[in-house]
DNA sequence: ATCAGTATATCGATTAACGATGCTCCCGGT
DNA sequence: ACCGGGAGCATCGTTAATCGATATACTGAT
């Protein structure tokens, strides 16, 4: 109730596939990632993360690998696929538009 | 499928708020008007506008009253009352907010 | 021995939006 | 007189994303 929104919703996709772009990371490190660069702005719930990797794993987006973290720790990277960087340019795109389209309403006189 | 999403899930509240602020209007020029001003970005289907519309004014932020449009046809108009216009300043700014940090993520090199 | 932090995962509930469908009224064309 | 199309309101069932809670396990430090 009344809760500001932890993210917008259909936005959790883009910026994961964003994230590990720049360079394979696993989960944990992701939500870490995208709270930090957004200035705590965005914070990514365990329970929203997990399932939204799977999903885009599923859909052929990332592959996962298990991996020593620098920790020493095992760990599950996820890499960006040829299909899933195809996927980041349509969804990047899509935001886009999307939120030019919505900031030429609100800021309307 | 494929479908490049009509809206941002969670914003067309903030898109009706912001509408009716300029001017009371019904429901149909509402979604006419967003349509337009986005440049047919945004379409806002009516199995999704008038749940909204519903939602919205038993929140007590907008409040609905018949009267003829220019056609002279009978239709529902609605007005931002206080607390809405309230709820509106709020929206707009967790939309400010949030999409500013989703471009600190998108926009990360 | 315990606690905090790292790390993955699932499950149930909530909620928004979509697509389909149905209704009425009015206007213009034939 | 008839018909189609656009204006205008509405509801219903489905889908899907996110949240919150919960569970598990390993590590290092106190």
């Amino acid at each position: 109730m009344a809760k500001p929104t932890d993210l917008v919703q259909g936005t959790l996709d883009l910026l994961i596939l964003k994230t590990i772009s720049l360079e394979p990371m696993h989960g944990w490190a992701i939500a870490k990632r995208i709270q930090q660069v957004s200035r705590e702005a965005l914070l990514v719930q365990q329970g929203s993360l997990y399932p939204a990797l799977h999903r885009l794993e599923q859909q052929g987006w990332i592959k996962a690998e298990w991996r020593p973290t620098e920790a020493g720790r095992m760990a599950k990277f996820y890499t960006l696929t040829r299909a899933g960087r195809q996927q980041l340019e349509k969804e990047l795109a899509s935001w886009t538009r999307l939120s030019a389209a919505i900031n030429l309403v609100v800021q309307e006189v």
